[in-house]
DNA sequence: CTCTCCCT
């Protein structure tokens, strides 16, 4: 028998638990043989975390790409890609150009620059056919960077780190690279995830220049000093693993029977205390008990393949009879904020589109209208495009539902609607996320849990009613301190939903620092 | 007053 993990040089948080697990069983197989592919020339980490396992090396059949570097660091690395762009429009030969920025914002600022000063030049140049690609973009879309560039044109892709690993554009000749990309952090003391534009690795910026010698011999242009990349950038870029919130991974690892975490063959463990947060919020949950053993319904919850929190909400549909209305809003949440649509040139009408979804109660309910009037359109993709919806997203969001539905009956809870009232809904909802409250007192919306300031995402549709209580599905720092996904609930509600976590005195109005009850557990107990 | 990526 063999496992082969592909890709390992990418080290998601998926390859890196396989890592941990099947070195763990390969130590009980004899028989079991292990292919570790990973695209980087780092193989020493691999072969060392595997026992000192041999290497092979398989030379690629890659063409040459050379590398140019600026001699000063750029100031404003989206005028310089503009710039560079026309340079080499004007002064290469034919050739495509990928461009590799960090997200959506600059990528329809970049394709606005570069038509604009295309449209001046006129005549004077050669057609430029500027196109950008990132995921959120509506597939019809994303389709055109792969319609073959007409003769005397040349094409300019301007891309998120999509195109560095998950698609190629054949007859790219030209990468420019300004050196960075949107890195996911996670911050277990505030529970926070951040996305912050970050400078990208040494493994990233060759993976990037790689893209430039698929067809011929190309060229990258960096738009950083050559002391910059050997000096400043990291030769990786951190895993995963140490990157994110890691609740559903503790109770994956629990149900296999893997107890004791804390010292558990991670080739590079997470933070400990990100560890903790995650046995801190399970057992808030109630999917641990004070020994750190899965309790039943752990056990039920571990059956779910979403967060801690989402399977909570699901299992406590069965208490409000809401099972149907919870399921749709569990799906509509693991996709990530790529329901609505909204162009730059066509805000308005996108805004307008989206007005026309939102229900009294919070974002959780507008998600579940939405996705109601989709099924009552018979999933029409021709309806989510006249009402500004993504259908890719939809259709996502409803292989997600299925495939929970499908899961309802090993969980024992019946699939049951509450027939459009939204006090069951949003009480699951209060049942799976009580841990992240915030309350509104005269400076804002601040947590519970850590009186920090947050703000509710302007997509929100309750961003200008400012209810007393909210829940919100996630934290996220972009530019602020952003509550994503905000529902309103009544405070009472809380200590009906975990009267363990929560005393009435807490939530009374006149005491705004009053903190939740301190946990009983230490990290050493549950561990 | 806003949106890296991926899909168990």
């Amino acid at each position: 028998c063999v496992i082969i993990i592909d890709e390992a040089h990418e080290r998601t948080l998926h390859t890196d638990i396989l890592f941990g697990l099947i070195k763990d069983i390969a130590r009980f197989r004899s028989d079991l043989k292990v292919l570790v592919a990973s695209a980087t020339l780092d193989t020493e980490r691999f072969s060392c975390f595997f026992d000192d396992a041999p290497v092979f090396r398989i030379p690629g059949r890659r063409f040459p790409v050379d590398i140019f570097y600026t001699k000063a660091p750029e100031a404003d690395y989206l005028e310089a890609c503009v710039v560079s762009v026309l340079q080499i429009h004007v002064t290469q030969p034919p050739g495509d150009i990928l461009v590799f920025l960090t997200g959506q914002e600059e990528i329809e600022a970049c394709c606005e620059l570069l038509q604009e000063r295309c449209r001046r030049l006129g005549s004077k140049i050669a057609e430029l056919l500027v196109l950008p690609i990132y995921a959120n973009l509506p597939s019809d879309m994303q389709a055109k960077i792969f319609n073959p560039t007409p003769p005397g044109a040349r094409k300019v892709v301007v891309a998120t780190n999509i195109a560095e690993t998950s698609l190629t554009i054949d007859g790219i000749i030209y990468v420019i690279d300004p050196g960075f990309c949107k890195q996911k952090s996670y911050n277990a003391r505030t529970g926070m995830e951040s996305l912050i534009v970050t400078p990208c690795s040494r493994a990233s910026a060759n993976q990037r220049a790689g893209r430039a010698g698929r067809v011929a011999a190309g060229k990258c242009f960096r738009l950083y000093t050559a002391w910059a990349y050997k000096h400043e950038m990291e030769e990786t870029t951190v895993p995963e693993i140490q990157r994110t919130n890691l609740g559903n991974v503790v109770l994956l690892l629990k149900s296999l029977g893997i107890n004791d975490l804390i010292h558990f063959d991670f080739m590079d463990p997470p933070p400990h205390e990100t560890l903790v947060l995650a046995l801190e919020q399970l057992y808030a949950l109630g999917a641990l008990n004070h020994l750190g053993e899965l309790t039943k319904l752990g056990r039920r919850m571990a059956e779910l393949p979403v967060d801690p929190m989402l399977s909570k909400m699901i299992l406590a549909s069965e208490q409000y009879k809401c099972s149907e209305e919870v399921l749709t809003i569990a799906a509509m949440l693991s996709v990530n904020n790529s329901i609505f649509y909204r162009p730059k040139d066509k805000v308005v009408h996108a805004d307008n589109a989206r007005m026309n979804f939102v229900v009294p109660g919070g974002d959780h309910l507008v998600l579940l209208n939405v996705y109601n009037q989709w099924v009552e359109s018979g999933y029409s993709t021709q309806w989510c495009y006249e009402n500004f919806i993504q259908f890719r997203s939809m259709r996502r969001a409803r292989d997600v539902r299925d495939q929970l539905e499908g899961l309802m009956d090993r969980i024992e809870v019946e699939v049951v609607s509450c027939q459009g009232d939204s006090v069951p809904v949003r009480k699951a909802v209060t049942a799976g996320y009580f841990y992240h409250t915030a309350r509104l007192s005269k400076g804002g919306y601040k947590t519970v849990k850590h009186q920090q300031t947050v703000y509710v995402h302007p997509n929100s549709s309750l961003f200008e009613e400012q209810p007393r209580w909210l829940i919100y599905h996630e934290l996220v720092f972009t530019t602020k301190e952003f509550m994503r996904q905000v529902i309103e609930i009544e405070s009472g509600w809380l200590l009906e939903v975990a009267p363990h976590y929560y005393k009435s005195k807490e939530l009374e109005d006149s005491s705004s620092k009053k903190m939740p009850r301190k946990q009983g557990k230490t990290k050493e107990e549950l561990g």
